[in-house]
DNA sequence: GATCACATACCGACTGGTTAGTCTGCCGTG
DNA sequence: CACGGCAGACTAACCAGTCGGTATGTGATC
């Protein structure tokens, strides 16, 4: 049998991960006891300090992982070849649909973020910085390019988009009457209505 | 000397509420303890089990007061004598205004409404509905006169907007480039530019 | 191929510290 | 003197992290 897998077949990180992604978007961080974690996941706390230093660590570690999901995705479209506008539209959309599909990271990222110690909330500020101004970076490009209003500041434009992407975890529900498909077009197209001249 | 003030003349329940309203704001409702609160207002344990019934009922009567002060407002706003256009503009940009005037109870009603109990958190959210329900039917008053696109469901514009106001927590600062009359115009804008037919 | 050395993976009782809420009683005022 | 308004010690519960211990595997040596 393989190590650290128990009779489950994940391996015992993911597992202890998993559990408290949903146990912190469920009960929130500091509700939620390590405890309740390493009983969610099948093992014991030997086990989680093993893997990870601390209950911080284990936060810090959702964080990164969706953050470089997203990064990753935005990238991509960004750079593809495409006019401006379809470029901005489909990174626009995709990171709703990728922010319903993991809403339970989201509503951690939003709510808990101001749990972690100061270093660390600053390096994660900065990852999502930088993902703030490639998105700002796309905006701008269609505001030289005529094809955007520059009637507001594109950093304001931006915040107001991913206000509307943040604020999903509070109301989307999968049993919603719209599909995530549908729910990223319509925002999206709200952003490039927004945006005509 | 009147009751209840101290040597400071801001009467104990109050003077509880806003350092509460503080702390809750600046390190979260679990983070903060009961014996702070009480010792920012200056008063002792006794004082605060004696006007409120719990931690949790200072948690509530900061969501009441700053919900009970928006819905006055949006109705204010919305039932005034103007076009629509302008009666929707209004009114979107003085949530933002209000909502920045207020910071702090805007970042502790979104990060921390999860905190309430069951019962609690229901009355939240049944006040809530009411003030979302005032501000779509606005919405919909337009796109009815033809003056507004119909191409999105109002619901999801109103969530378009109050995403952005909900996020102003995280990225506003007083000491930015832009006041809250420049935000709150700007905010305005995009959302009546995205209804444009 | 048997034995030893060492590491990895995990268990679970325990500790030190914190916290919400209670309770008894004091004190000034009407 | 009665009572609202408050003080502050106390309690019962909880919780993150520690630590000594066990089990299984792996590689080296003879």
């Amino acid at each position: 049998m393989a190590k650290a897998t128990d009779g489950n077949g994940t391996p015992v990180p993911q597992r202890l991960l998993a559990a408290a992604t949903r146990l912190f978007a469920e009960r929130g961080y500091d509700r939620t006891s390590v405890q309740e974690i390493v009983e969610a996941a099948g093992v014991t706390k030997g086990a989680l300090y093993h893997y990870f230093g601390s209950k911080e660590d284990l936060l810090q570690e959702v964080y990164a992982r969706v953050l470089r999901l997203q990064q990753e995705r935005l990238d991509a479209y960004a750079n593809a070849e495409a006019p401006i506008e379809q470029r901005l539209r489909d990174a626009a959309a995709d990171v709703v649909v990728t922010t319903i599909d993991n809403l339970d990271d989201a509503s951690i990222f939003f709510r808990s973020m101001h749990h972690l110690s100061p270093e660390k909330n600053k390096q994660v500020r900065l990852e999502r910085r930088r993902y703030h101004e490639r998105f700002r970076a796309l905006i701008e490009e269609g505001q030289k390019a005529g094809v955007f209003s520059t009637a507001t500041p594109a950093d304001l434009v931006v915040d107001y988009h991913f206000g509307s992407v943040h604020h999903l975890s509070t109301w989307y529900s999968p049993e919603g009457p719209l599909s995530r498909q549908e729910v990223a077009d319509h925002l999206a197209d709200l952003l490039l209505r927004a945006l005509r001249p």
